[in-house]
DNA sequence: TCGTATTAGTTCTATGGTGAACTTATTCGG
DNA sequence: CCGAATAAGTTCACCATAGAACTAATACGA
């Protein structure tokens, strides 16, 4: 029905009006009272009161119960886009693991499923996966798969703004020089594909819905079986000319160190990746793991878990540091799967961090220094951010 | 006269009006056309009409005679801010030096005067040497003192963006923990004080006057005695939280290594500052020497400077192919007085960063590649900056 | 020398967004 | 139970900006 009015709506053109704005900060947010809207779009009331006349009239936005909750004066009513209007798709390609969130234009999910897959498979394969996950996914849903707005996809690798081609560089290989869109087109015909990369994705999500809300300027730092991050300046996240900003894992610091999987030597990924401490863990216990359980039996109190996780922050931080010379950001969200192990990683990486950076404690007052503060994803952030990414119509895969 | 009424069209709130931006573009560019203003600042033709009819009325700018070069058509009418309409001061505070730059608000340079002090000089001995540098500025000039709209400060090491304290991590000691706009506030009664970082500076005056005009996105790099840089983010120089953001210096590569004057071992600036091969010079040619001697040397045909500056371009390779994979940026900006020297740094600068930064040649198509580009200041873009720190009102001392 | 092409700059009108004033809906105190 | 206080949401006049149509000033070719 309006299916085709909202996707102009979240089209870029459309984003500077107030309809634009006033729908995408509410596919962004989810549920706000008109006067929400004018505050966090900068319009005037009136302006809002006007479009949201004309956009309730369309069917578009739909009152979702007014909320009398506290406080005196007037209740304010809340707002959703219609959710009849239609679904979004994020997907993550990640190194052994392929996810598909299904959720509403209001970012409700209704679908999240992942699976594990062995390192290095092939699109073909995973083509296969995302078809049949999707189709698991639209099943006992009233929503129809032709009601689809758009897909996200986050990939697991850097990946090249203006073609949507994953880069050589990553840690794909097997994914090396595959554009995104031609591979996803025929699945989703008709339907816009944006894609990122996984971290840029995860930052997404922290600035809309996580530990970065309202924050305009921040870094994301992943750490998890590789090491990542993002780097947001003004709202925008930044992606470099070719797709390769916020590499923190692949910054050489020591020429003569081990070789890394991305060509190099002495990258931090070397020191802070979780994949020794992984294996160590394995030898241990003498069984497969999956980098959870780590997580899981260090927060339940086992030793050697705590310590794996402590030696990664504290690794971690030395590359932490240097981000915080470079860029001195007001806010680190900590996140990828090791995020989930709360004190245990961030006291070290915290530590570290400090001894490493050049602004220290003494130098300037508390509220001067950087915040690191974990993700409050468990471990879905980066396809959640795929699913942001088509409603801030924001990978365009050009800035 | 208009003394007044130009200040405010150069603050903040009137930023965002036709007039004002008019008045930015002008200040900032120097002579416009109608047209010109129109294409640069996004504005329709008619509403620059508009308000230039208003601005001419008030005298604010002025006709600086067509320019019928070139082209078929009707000629432009050049526009420039009325000189009459006061001054600007642009000072650094460097470690060892002293500059100050007089400059109408057309960003003419009415006089540009610098001194060489000892390293480690006081607040007091500066503050004595820049009063004498601006009386000597204004000598033999028509504009009078009286008629100053603002004065712009680089400083040689991090400066607090709330307060305008200089930090103590800099490489300015003596200068820890003061207050600049305080220090200065005394000389320049009533006249508003902006100061930033020494390179956040030098950005500002690449974006406006030099290699990066048109770039919104680029990384300014320093090589000098230090090691500096900044970070331009959407036309926005990032500042960090404490003023630290594009350090670049005193990022640690080697926790083992020499120990750094910012209290760290091992950062890129022990590596590829100048200072230890202008002593090596020194020693070799048995006499004090400048930095600029020994450029002027290299490229004169000198085996041991040109060997000197290629070893530092490529130790400065490793720092700069570090923020090649943290930020993979459009264009780097090289600046410092070492980038005088050309090729005989640039090459192995160049050479250096492929092999340290993530993404290669081979990876992307050419134009995805990282532009690096020498700064077309000699070695006055830092103390420019300052003055564009005043024409932009850029120097808020927040964001 | 005159008309045409081309670019610069101006005038006029339509409009979209704002701010002020207003209406509506609720809590709270007497 | 009623009015004051408070906050949400609506209406409307005004004005700044943009777009179209216009005039102005030049080069160039016939």
């Amino acid at each position: 029905m309006n299916r085709i009015e909202l996707k102009s709506l979240l089209a870029d053109s459309a984003l500077a009006t107030p309809s634009g704005r006033i729908v995408r900060a509410l596919s962004e947010r989810g549920a706000l009272s008109a006067t929400q809207i004018a505050r966090l779009t900068g319009l005037a009331k009136s302006t809002v009161s006007t479009a949201l006349t004309e956009l309730r009239r369309s069917q578009m936005v739909v009152e979702s119960g007014s909320e009398s909750a506290g406080g005196v004066g007037r209740p304010a009513t809340a707002l959703t886009l219609n959710p009849r209007a239609g679904t979004c798709i994020g997907i993550l390609i990640g190194s052994t693991e392929i996810q598909v969130i299904l959720a509403d234009v209001a970012h409700t999910v209704l679908s999240d499923k992942t699976i594990n897959l062995e390192i290095d498979y092939s699109p073909q394969t995973a083509i296969q996966h995302v078809q049949r996950l999707i189709a698991e996914a639209y099943e006992g849903q009233w929503q129809r798969q032709n009601g689809l707005l758009g897909v996200g996809i986050a990939v697991g690798g850097p990946v090249n703004p203006v073609t949507g081609t994953v880069l050589r560089a990553g840690g794909m290989p097997t994914w090396a020089g595959v554009d995104m869109r031609e591979l996803f087109g025929p699945i989703f015909p008709d339907v816009p594909i944006f894609c990122d990369n996984e971290s840029n994705c995860s930052a997404i999500a922290e600035m809309t819905w996580g530990a970065a809300r309202g924050h305009d300027d921040f870094v994301v730092y992943t750490l998890d079986l590789g090491i990542g991050g993002a780097i947001v300046a003004g709202g925008r996240v930044l992606r470099g000319i070719a797709g390769g900003a916020g590499e923190f894992g692949h910054v050489v610091i020591d020429p003569q160190g081990p070789p890394c999987r991305c060509g190099n030597r002495g990258c931090i990924e070397v020191y802070a990746s979780f994949r020794a401490p992984m294996a160590e863990a394995e030898r241990h216990f003498g069984r497969a793991l999956r980098l959870t359980d780590v997580v899981e039996m260090a927060l339940g109190g086992d030793a050697l878990c705590r310590a794996l996780i402590a030696r990664t922050g504290e690794a971690g931080g030395h590359g932490l540091g240097l981000i915080g010379s470079v860029f001195n950001p007001t806010l680190v969200v900590v996140s990828g799967r090791l995020a989930m192990a709360g004190d245990i990683l961030m006291k070290p990486l915290a530590e570290s961090f400090e001894r490493f950076t050049l602004v220290k404690h003494g130098d300037v007052p508390d509220l001067a220094r950087t915040i690191l503060r974990p993700s409050q994803f468990s471990d879905n952030g980066a396809c959640m951010g795929a699913v942001g990414l088509v409603l801030r119509h924001h990978g365009r895969l050009v800035n």
